[in-house]
Parts: C-alpha cells; sequence; structure tokens
DNA sequence: ATTGGGTGCAACCAGATAGTTGCACAAAGC
DNA sequence: GCTTTGTGCAACTATCTGGTTGCACCCAAT
C-alpha cells in the first residue's frame, strides 16, 4: 500500500504537483522511469546528493501517489505508480482545454461589444 | 510583454509546475478563468489575503508564464495566457504516456523471465 | 488643489522544505 | 559468530515561501 492509498487520495492533483515542482524529484522519477525497480541507494549514487534526502523525496513521492517501494530481503525497491500522474494528466489537460473556452468566450464577447468593427 | 516572455523561457514547465503547485494560486488562476481581466484588488476582495500576497502570487504566475497584466488608467488588469499551460499540458500527457510504455515493457520483460508461465 | 482609490516597494515574520550528519538496527555473507 | 551493507530515525541548519504591515507614489475625480 502506498502512502497516498494510506490517506485515501490517490487522484490528488495538488499534491502530485507539488511533488513535481521539485527538479531532483523529477529527476529521479525520470531515473525510475528508466530503470524500473530501484533501491533508494541506488539512486542516491547517481544524483549528487546524500542517501537521506532521496529517501525523503520518495517518501513525497509516495505521498503524491506517483511511486511505491516494495521490501525485498534487506532492500527497498521503488517502482513508479502510473495512476495518480493520468488523473494529473487529465486535470492540466481539462484545465488548459478550459481556459481556451474561456478566452474564446471573452474574444467573441470583445468583438460583440464593439459592433462597429464586426 | 510578461515575466516569462521577458526571461525566454515560455515553455518552462518547471515554472508552471511550482506555479500551480500552491492552492491559493490555483483559485487565482480559476477567477481569472471565471472573469476574463481582472485587478489584484479585486481580486484580493474574493481571498482571504491582502492584496499584497494576490501579488506576489501573480508576479509567480506571470514568471511561470501564466498570466500577464496591461495597465489601464491607474489599474492593472490581469490575465491568462493560455500557452504555457498548453505547453505543460502536452508535458504531462508525454510523460504519463512515457510511465505507461515504460511498465508495458516491464511487465512484457517479467513475462519473458518467467517463460514456464508463459 | 486636494482627496481617495489602486499600485509598488520594503521590511519583517513564521512555518515549510531541501539538505546535511550521526547513529542504531536488521538482514546477508563470510 | 562477526562484518558488511542497506535501511530507518532523529536532530540540526539554511534557505524559500506565503503571508503580513506600513508607507510612498500615481492617477482620476470632485
Amino acid at each position: 500500500m502506498t502512502g497516498a492509498e494510506r490517506r485515501g487520495d490517490v487522484a490528488g492533483v495538488g499534491g502530485v504537483l507539488v511533488a513535481l515542482a521539485d527538479p531532483t524529484r523529477r529527476r529521479l522519477v525520470d531515473l525510475l522511469a528508466a530503470e524500473g525497480e530501484v533501491t533508494a541507494t541506488a539512486l542516491a549514487e547517481r544524483l549528487p546528493v546524500s542517501r537521506q534526502a532521496i529517501v525523503k523525496h520518495l517518501a513525497v513521492l509516495d505521498a503524491a501517489g506517483l511511486v511505491s517501494g516494495r521490501r525485498v530481503g534487506r532492500e527497498v525497491r521503488y517502482a513508479l505508480r502510473p495512476a495518480a500522474l493520468d488523473a494529473t494528466a487529465r486535470w492540466v489537460v481539462s484545465l488548459a482545454a478550459r481556459w481556451d473556452r474561456r478566452l474564446a468566450t471573452v474574444k467573441r464577447v470583445a468583438e460583440l461589444a464593439r459592433p462597429d468593427e464586426g
């Protein structure tokens, strides 16, 4: 079970945005996308920060539902979970669509307000 | 000219993610989407924060390319700019697609690694 | 000309965040 | 058994951030 699931907001878009707002966390998810299942210690070797920093970042990603870790012997392997990102992608796209619709309306209204130019 | 354009990174996805990570800023863009062109003072009347806080948030949104303001007499009216959000929507969608592709590959590889189950 | 609403700037504050180090503990390997 | 290797927990620090207040300035309207 992931942190987000434990808190019952797998689809929490805000958390995903916060998680992806940090460049180190974006690099982290890139690495996870490239390598599949990776341990925090292994990730720390590829980034210029300590293992503890990585662990904290993974906790944020986990809370956002973007990542989850499973224990294998003495190590914990982290992997991506696409659901929360999918939900966020839908959210951003629909927001962009609303903006476009809104701006189209504004433009139309502006044209109506200047009948001599129409 | 907007802040983001001044700095030459209209497509800066990181800035957009940072901007949208804050709930007050999300409410702000919602209000702007609903009302078109609004002044910072007017926005401050609808949110439980001071005008100065709104101005700072608008500066962040402007730097991300999500918003721009134009001066009309003694007031400054802010409005949405869809370009940066469109770019970010494309980024998130393509990231989600890459994740899905990646996880499909991992699954396929896992199945190949267990030939007795195939 | 003076008054008033809107903006811009600066200082300041509290809490969050990204990072560190140090150490204790658990699981593998010799 | 002992040693190694990876994890987990805690304390601590510095910087960032979201918020405030106070004040000066500009523009418009009476």
